[in-house]
DNA sequence: GGCCGTGTTGTGACCGCTCACAATCCTCGC
DNA sequence: GCGAGGATTGTGAGCGGTCACAACACGGCC
């Protein structure tokens, strides 16, 4: 049985076709009559060019189905329209959705964007030399220690702009960058449960950006400044890891202690995990326990029971930080004050009052 | 209340730093009292230099912190190791998978990739144009109408491979492509849900990639054939669109049909939505209904209940439409016969026997 | 000692485009 | 009818590398 398939035309000397390679302003040039220079005068745009000479090398174009080499027009002018995000994470809802925010954004502003995985094994200096020496300019998205640890290492010469998870600590902003106040959304969300009579609330996170400085993980910090300021003790927080597997984990351990009945998570997956482990154990959802999650992907309103979560606007947060890069690399461009959606509670079923 | 933040570090014009541009070889050549074609030699590793020429050089580079330039280089040798993705979705389980798979590989080979999102919008030959022009190659995710299209109209002359949602009908085949046999994977889920006792299986489709040739929809195929082995006529396929919400308004129809009690979905999103409108009309799963989706995406074992479906090799996909890009591109190398793990169905808790 | 072959290095041209500047054309005003 | 000045066009150089080839050094051979 085939189970999968492909094709592919011949060996790797394409016999017929291929070959002739593409045609240059030289080329457009002699067949319109003229020098390349003037080919180089329509195909910008310059204003001093005669109508009727404009005209013949337009077709000359046309026939020849010239393309203005980009990589030679980099060499020369100088300007590399090109975008590469160093990201740890391509797949994770958070990720996806910035890199598609930004390729938006890129994309409307004419610009190309490149897309480089960062991982533990490769030597990171090495990498961003690499990216960097395809010109143009680097997003970093410093959501997690890796993607914090590349934009730190980012020399000072290349134009870079970050997308991270909170504010850089306040002495010397090293790079432009942008992130969401997680920190009050977290507060808020936390709130919500303290408001719906859960004496505590547990807190499931994400793995850190920073080395240890807690003040760094800002969901982690808002719960705990709920908690405390509501007279609570925070309990301790669990989770090692980004996916529903980690929730799961974390959920397990959570399900087994009767005193648990309002968990906040640092992210929709996570969540996820945690209602299926508190499903196992046959406790309830919103009934015994209430479960709020992060990031409001896309399937969240879709599970059963629907997920409470916070929205965050990281299509937003994608553009704003593409804005921040234009900004350094046009000198003439101005980036607009980030317009991003504030983060949101949106309440739906995993919630409940204690009481209920 | 500060919902969002930035920072960037002054204006546009870096009063300090930033400005001194990187070495090239001649600085390099210089540095080292030596000629600039040397140099060359050097960082391409040329058998003939001498040994206390080439640290002396070395030297000069790492004091000098060179690093080749990439434009140039491309200009000069005329070999671009990039690859371009055009596809039409970065944010889907199946495409992101994809694109993970292909970055991967495409990594390991010192490539380095582009993406490029396909809208209905924009010019499809201008935008393969432009994504042509930067060097490389495409590779195409071609899953749907957008992506196909594209692949019918990159010019025979620009390297291309694609991984599309079916094998390209039998006569010229347009282009090297990968894809998996999801043909026969639905027909084998279709059986299993018929060997469970359920008297016919409704599809909640995909969007076909394909204008009307129906044979080109393998997913629907599949399941239309087992359904005709079995003596059964295939009900009509219902669902328009890829996502859950999509999925919701189908399973809404459906659930108010009592004779539907299996339901194949074109993907998990689908099914999720699908779930959920069973869920709201009172019908269990699987207790009343079955449902089976289609690529294993990672939260679908999470969910409540655990999904049956087929288990998707995307990233081998992506892998594989890479190696064939490759092949392409660099005339000595031999792609390796795709590997990619076949079709599997994944039994979970969605499905179960008729009269259970 | 002169010749040759190999190892090592340097020079020139070029990739396809841009920039700066010089050369030519035209039109106008006196 | 002629010079000024703007419009239009062409030439040379260079972006940072590569390639092809020439030049030079060295040792071994006759």
């Amino acid at each position: 049985m085939v189970v999968t398939g492909h094709t592919s035309s011949g060996g790797p000397a394409d016999p017929q076709g291929s070959q002739q390679k593409p045609a240059s302003i030289r080329d457009v040039a002699q067949a319109a009559g003229v020098s390349y220079q003037t080919v180089s005068r329509v195909i910008n745009d310059h204003p001093n060019v005669k109508e009727e000479t404009r005209r013949r090398v337009e077709e000359a174009i046309e026939a020849l189905g010239f393309r203005r080499n980009a990589t030679a027009f980099a060499l020369a002018s100088g300007v590399t329209k090109t975008v590469t995000v160093l990201t740890s994470n391509t797949v994770l809802y958070g990720y996806a959705a910035t890199l598609q925010g930004l390729e938006e954004a890129a994309r409307a502003a004419g610009y190309s964007v490149g897309v480089r995985v960062l991982t533990p094994e490769d030597d990171l200096d090495r990498t961003i030399a690499t990216a960097a020496a395809a010109g143009g300019g680097l997003v970093v998205i410093g959501f997690d220690r890796l993607g914090a640890a590349a934009l730190d290492r980012v020399p000072s010469n290349v134009p870079c702009a970050a997308a991270v998870e909170a504010p850089p600590p306040g002495r010397t902003p090293p790079r432009p960058a942008v992130w969401v106040d997680d920190r009050t959304a977290s507060r808020a969300a936390t709130e919500y449960l303290l408001d719906l009579g859960h004496e505590t609330v547990h807190y499931v996170a994400i793995p850190a950006s920073t080395g240890s400085r807690r003040s760094a993980a800002p969901r982690a910090e808002g719960w705990r400044q709920a908690l405390v300021a509501a007279g609570v003790t925070p309990p301790p927080p669990t989770g090692k890891g980004w996916d529903a597997q980690a929730g799961y984990d974390a959920g397990r351990k959570l399900a087994r202690d009767p005193g648990v009945t309002a968990i906040l998570c640092g992210n929709d997956d996570l969540a996820l995990g945690v209602l299926r482990a508190l499903h196992h154990a046959g406790r309830s959802v919103p009934g015994d326990v209430s479960v709020i999650g992060f990031d409001d992907a896309p399937h969240s309103q879709f599970i059963t029971p629907a997920l409470t979560t916070v929205r965050l606007d990281f299509q937003g947060l994608g553009r704003s930080a593409f804005g921040l890069l234009r900004g350094q690399l046009e000198s003439d461009f101005q980036p607009p004050e980030p317009t991003l959606a504030g983060p949101e509670l949106v309440r739906r079923e995993s919630t409940g009052s204690r009481d209920a």
